[in-house]
RNA sequence: UGGGGUGUCGCCAAGAGGCCUAAGGCAACGGGUUUUGAUCCCGUCAUUCGGAGGUUCGAAUCCUCCCACCCCAGCCA
């Protein structure tokens, strides 16, 4: 503090600040922050990024998140997306303080308030239909004219509001809006629609309520009554700020929270709006929301992705006010830091051909350590018999490839099974239909777990498994979703975007024999190929789902 | 062009008048280690901060004007 060159404290992000200084000031004495989703769809990796935000907030500053359904428009809501939310948030490692809540807990209240505000002249009952409400309104530069119905006597707007609750009016007849400023430059100011009539049953209220308030007139609200001090949203909710604070003011709330905007996660080459998702899930692009191609937190987990390495991204990024994309590369990075760390290794060969050990006298079970950097996490048995399979690709019949340039098998020359031995390709078997059939090698004596002896220099490791002690498996290996980066951006045909590889099947794939057994919900490292974790149920056929690939400096072909 | 917001390396960003001839991460590119062409390690990567003026001994940081992009005209959130 005395050294003019030492700043106080760490700057942190512009939210970070504010609360500091909340904190400071004494205009808050606790940081209480929510999560607010609307229950119209499944959570996608834009919604991590505020809820890390949001829970991170509350327990850096010794406060509460809550977790709050803002589920105030029964038509694109249910049951299933609050089950399928709450699961996720859990998933990602979080806890809420208290309950769940819903905007539906406060429809009783939001409805005493509203009646408080026509009871006062800041709210009337308007009978235009939308059409007429959106030619009353104005434009970005022409202000807006008032509504005929602005001036009627507040008893007037009360019994009618009354009836719209209680199911008398039709939808679309009757709105309840507030009374303001027709003129406002901010569009969001000129009388907005605080109620409409809804006779459709909401998955929690059931057929109670025949109106439903609109966002503006809820998130505020159910903020102050939840003590919220810090209501953070995204950026397209700025210009709605002056009609949450315009409650804040009006009504006798039992608090005074305040809203602050940070800039959404934007990925190239992923889309992450609800809407066109549910396309996507709708028009069978994809088997549904949690389908590992999708951006959304079950998909992500389908496919392999950890909670933490979805937290560590989203802690990678900024918090402030600018707009801008994320390259995936950034969410990829740390998908693969946290699976290089974490994943158990095993090997899996994707394209088999067979080899044959020509002076193998017997099987025998090696062991291989499950991790190279982690000792502590054990060793598995890799059986190694006389008949083997290594991948296609990892042979090749050009002998005039420079060992810098493909590091694999070719004739005469030696390569290492990663964890056995040394072998040496003599000669190629061909089928009848011309096509390698079979590779016949010879092993080196002594070459587990040491070098070779002079002369016998490998030029590359590759994987393999037994041909009689290993699993058949089916790989489903994935691709990104679109063809094109900007694939969130406008509303470029969605459906001609889609990358028609973002799916290959390889049925007949070999994992090792260990792999038997294989547990959901690990992710496996398939050594020099990519990480993999198990799909189905644990009692189904081996299959994996591609999680990502290793990453790949210029695998040299020839 | 009414209101609101944003412009710093290919991408994300720190930066709050001198410590900036501008952090860090991703990507990329060199090199080293390696029984994964992975990991790891080491190195390279903005004389410049959307543009033009101005203030100042001194500006990415202050002022003026201009330019670009994003959001708002749902009885969606």
């Amino acid at each position: 503090m005395t050294d003019p060159h030492q700043s106080a404290a760490p700057a942190g992000n512009f939210i970070e600040q504010i609360i500091r200084d909340d904190l400071a000031t004494g205009r808050v004495e606790r940081v209480v922050t929510r999560f607010p989703p609307e229950p119209n769809g499944y959570l996608h990796i834009g919604h991590a990024k505020s809820i890390c935000l949001n829970f991170g907030l509350a327990a850096q500053y010794g406060g509460d998140c809550h977790l709050r359904f803002d589920d105030t428009n029964p038509e694109k809501e249910s049951q299933e997306y609050v089950d399928a939310i709450i699961a996720d948030v859990q998933w990602l490692g979080f806890e809420w303080a208290g309950p769940v809540r819903y905007a539906s807990d406060y429809f009783g209240q939001l409805y005493e308030w509203a009646l408080y505000l026509v009871d006062n002249g800041l709210a009337y009952v308007c009978e235009l239909n939308a059409e007429q409400m959106r030619d009353y309104r104005g434009t970005l530069t022409e202000p807006g004219r008032a509504s005929p119905y602005r001036e009627r006597p507040a008893a007037e707007s009360r019994a009618l509001l009354e009836q719209m609750r209680r199911g008398d009016i039709n939808e679309g007849k009757m709105t309840l809006r507030a009374k303001i400023d027709m003129a406002a430059a901010n569009i969001n100011l000129r009388d907005p629609v605080l109620y409409r009539v809804r006779k459709m049953a909401h998955h929690r209220t059931g057929s109670e309520w025949s109106i439903y308030p609109n966002y503006d007139f809820a998130h505020g609200q159910e903020d102050a009554i939840e003590g919220v001090s810090h209501s953070v949203c995204t950026l397209e909710f700025a210009a709605n700020r002056p009609l949450y604070e315009w409650f804040v003011d009006n009504l006798p709330l039992p608090s005074k929270p305040r809203q602050y905007e940070f800039g959404r996660l934007n990925l190239n080459y992923t889309v992450t709006s609800k809407r066109k998702l549910k396309k996507l899930v709708d028009e069978g692009v994809v088997d549904g929301w949690d389908d590992p191609r999708m951006p959304t937190i079950s998909g992500l987990r389908r496919r392999g992705v950890s909670a933490a390495a979805i937290r560590q991204f989203c802690n990678s990024l900024a918090v402030a006010k600018t707009d801008g994309v994320v390259d995936i590369a950034q969410f990829e990075h740390f998908i693969r830091d946290d699976l290089n760390n974490n994943a158990p290794r095993a090997m899996c060969v994707i394209n088999p051909l067979k080899v044959v050990v020509t002076n193998c006298q017997q099987g025998e079970l090696l062991s291989a350590a499950n991790h190279p950097n982690r000792p502590e996490l054990g060793e598995r048995q890799l059986p190694f018999d006389a008949e083997l399979y290594i991948d296609a690709g990892d042979f090749s019949e050009d002998t005039t490839l420079s060992r810098k340039k493909f590091k694999r098998l070719v004739i005469g020359d030696y390569v290492r099974l990663r964890g056995g031995y040394i072998i040496q390709a003599d000669e190629v078997v061909r089928g009848s239909d011309g096509e390698i059939a079979q590779l016949n090698c010879s092993l080196v004596a002594g070459t587990v777990g040491a070098d070779g002896p002079d002369g016998v220099r490998p030029r590359g490791v590759i994987h393999w498994v037994s041909a009689q002690r290993s699993q058949p498996a089916e790989l489903r290996l994935y691709d990104r979703l679109f063809t094109n980066p900007e694939a969130d951006g406008g509303d470029g045909e969605l459906l001609e975007q889609i990358n028609p590889a973002s799916l290959s099947v390889v049925a007949d794939a070999r994992v090792e024999q260990s792999l038997a057994e294989a547990p959901l919900g690990v992710t496996y490292q398939f050594e020099r190929e990519g990480y993999f974790t198990r799909e189905g149920s644990a009692s189904d056929r081996l299959v994996f789902n591609l999680t990502i690939g290793l990453r790949d400096s210029g695998r040299g072909q020839g």
